[in-house]
DNA sequence: TTTATATATTCTTACTTAGTTATATAACCG
DNA sequence: CGGTTATATAACTAAGTAAGAATATATAAA
């Protein structure tokens, strides 16, 4: 849920794992060295941000390795979409854009003929 | 701030003001009504939701009338960038929303012809 | 087996915060 | 003016939660 998703979001260390695991799958280890806490303070974010879906854990020897899961992320962005008109600007630029790729379109449709 | 959006936006009551506050301004009282919760909690969670930035307030008469700011949905928007990439396909919306209408832009300007 | 490595869990403490009740402020209206 | 409406603020309580310290679990390696 939306709710969930924020909320494990919006503590300090937990936004910085996430942001961490963009760049791939990292095992706890790397993370407690990464953000420069201590690792059972790590293990109990990974817990809330495992719980909230937002990752996923698969083992390998003892290293428990975590990912991002794309579901939350997509859901957020969907949950975005409400909100996008009340910045038209992006819109309008795009419309901008639009109007003038139809112009060279339309002129290169017209040369192929 | 990313984080002060999020934390903003992570409580039940405050994500429902502002999923209510899309369709455009209301005053405090419409939005009490709305919720069903007390006045006292709807200006709490008002003033958290305004020092986030979320919201601001012009007053008319005795009411103040609450309104979305876009620029922190924006920067959630833009911060999300980075995780789309989890989902594949729609990497920068953008381009690819452009992509899109390019084709049916094209399409449609063969038509007619 | 013992020992080392990697991670999770439990317990406690300090702090934050959602919600309630009661009260203050301020604008409008007769 | 006095009353009413609309909203904010203060004081309080209860629940949640992040962080630290100590300990437990589990796998691997010697």
């Amino acid at each position: 849920m939306m709710q969930t998703t924020l909320k494990a979001l919006s503590e300090h260390n937990r936004l910085r794992i996430v942001g961490f695991l963009i760049d791939g799958p990292h095992a706890v280890g790397e993370i407690v060295l990464e953000l420069d806490i201590s690792q059972p303070l790590v293990s109990k974010h990974l817990r809330v941000l495992s719980e909230a879906g937002l990752v996923e854990v698969h083992q390998a020897a003892q290293q428990r390795i975590y990912t991002l899961r794309a579901k939350p992320f997509k859901e957020l962005d969907s949950w975005l979409e409400s909100y996008r008109r009340l910045w038209g600007e992006r819109f309008d630029r795009l419309d901008n854009i639009l109007a003038e790729e139809k112009k060279k379109i339309s002129r290169r449709v017209q040369n192929e003929n």
